[in-house]
DNA sequence: TATCGAGTGTTGCAATTGCAACAATTTGAT
DNA sequence: ATCAAATTGTTGCAATTGCAACACTCGATA
């Protein structure tokens, strides 16, 4: 969802003019967020690709999330609470600042003002529900399991029997957090036991 | 965190009002926003234990989240976008119900009104890193790996060399995803090659 | 058109895990 | 102080999974 969403483009304008929004271009492979570390900043990647990534004090590096067109990030947002999490650009990425203190004590409120935070209390609710999502998958104990509920939850109500995956099996199995070879293996089964059906990444259920 | 920090009791009421929540309490195994699902409501647990629970068109029931004292619930806020949601309480437990819509379109704000919006976010944000924090340990894919990482979450700079566990061993299993028993094992391997030591709930790390 | 990289598909094997079952210990309520 | 319930601790065994290695397909691009 857009953050700007229901906000005219002249609405906009005059918005971040009043929150004193920055805007940049970054290229490729820079840290954001990296300096000021005091102030407390909203992030919103107008477009691009970044990576909130973390680094322990042996050196590992964790990806803890990807983040593309209309996300935001920030420390009070999203995950950036502690210093070791950095903010990369994966390939040239614009993004607007918002000071956050300056964002909810926004004096001279216009209409826009309101929409704008409504947006953004969807945008991180949306996120909650996607990473519950994502926790109810991988709590499950099997990949078998996982992907039954992976199809349940790309198919609520069990009304269509086809689904498109949205990934490629590669990302699938990172989504998934097991083994490309075993999820392959594992849905191989499914198809040999008459449960599934699958063309490219379409797949026909047929229970 | 308190959604009313910074807020005193009678700026509070004032907001409550102006706000029009409703407060109740639910007795034990109540379903609460059973009903009234075209209203966007925001939830807040004054004191109690409530569950989010998932029943699919199975009657499958997973739990997805428990929430106690000063967490937050709601249509827009967490996981209830869906009818398959439901918000059931486990003991007695009183809560504040506010529409969503009226507390974003509040026209007579006061100064607690911002705090509000902003405690609010504080919450909603911390409820997304602690999510990630889970997701980086489900994602790991060896029990001892989980445990290692786990300990490192608690212990962010290896500053300590004693951690002490917030969860019994039963709970810390069922939070990794983990069989007990398996768990129980990892952790007499870990103890064997002179990794930790433990007594109760106390973790020596020897690294 | 040739080549490269990414993704798909498959398999053997060893390591890890879940499950079941049980005993021992601790905790909390009366 | 006593009893029931919850938690901890342990083990054998079977099932599942990760890992490594390899072949194959497809699309982009030099």
């Amino acid at each position: 969802m857009n953050p700007f969403e229901n906000i005219t483009p002249k609405n906009k304008e005059k918005l971040m003019r009043s929150l004193e929004a920055n805007i940049h271009v970054f290229k490729k492979d820079m840290a954001i967020l990296g300096t000021a570390r005091n102030e407390n900043l909203l992030g919103i990647i107008v477009y691009g690709h970044v990576q909130i990534i973390k680094t322990d004090y042996n050196g590992n590096v964790t990806i803890i999330e990807k983040l593309y067109d209309n996300d935001i990030f920030g420390n009070m947002i999203s995950n950036i609470s502690n210093i070791e999490y950095q903010v990369v650009t994966k390939e040239e990425t614009k993004i607007i600042l918002i000071d956050y203190d300056r964002l909810l004590t926004n004096l001279r409120q216009n209409s826009s003002y309101y929409q704008f935070i409504q947006n953004i209390l969807k945008i991180i609710s949306d996120k909650v529900n996607k990473q519950n999502e994502r926790i109810e998958l991988l709590t499950e104990k099997t990949i078998r399991n996982k992907l039954l509920k992976y199809f349940q939850i790309l198919n609520p109500n069990n009304i269509t029997k086809i689904i498109y995956l949205p990934f490629t099996y590669t990302e699938l199995a990172e989504y998934l957090s097991v083994d490309r070879s075993a999820l392959m293996r594992e849905i191989k089964n499914l198809r040999d036991e008459g449960i599934i059906e699958t063309k490219d990444k379409k797949i026909y259920l047929k229970y």
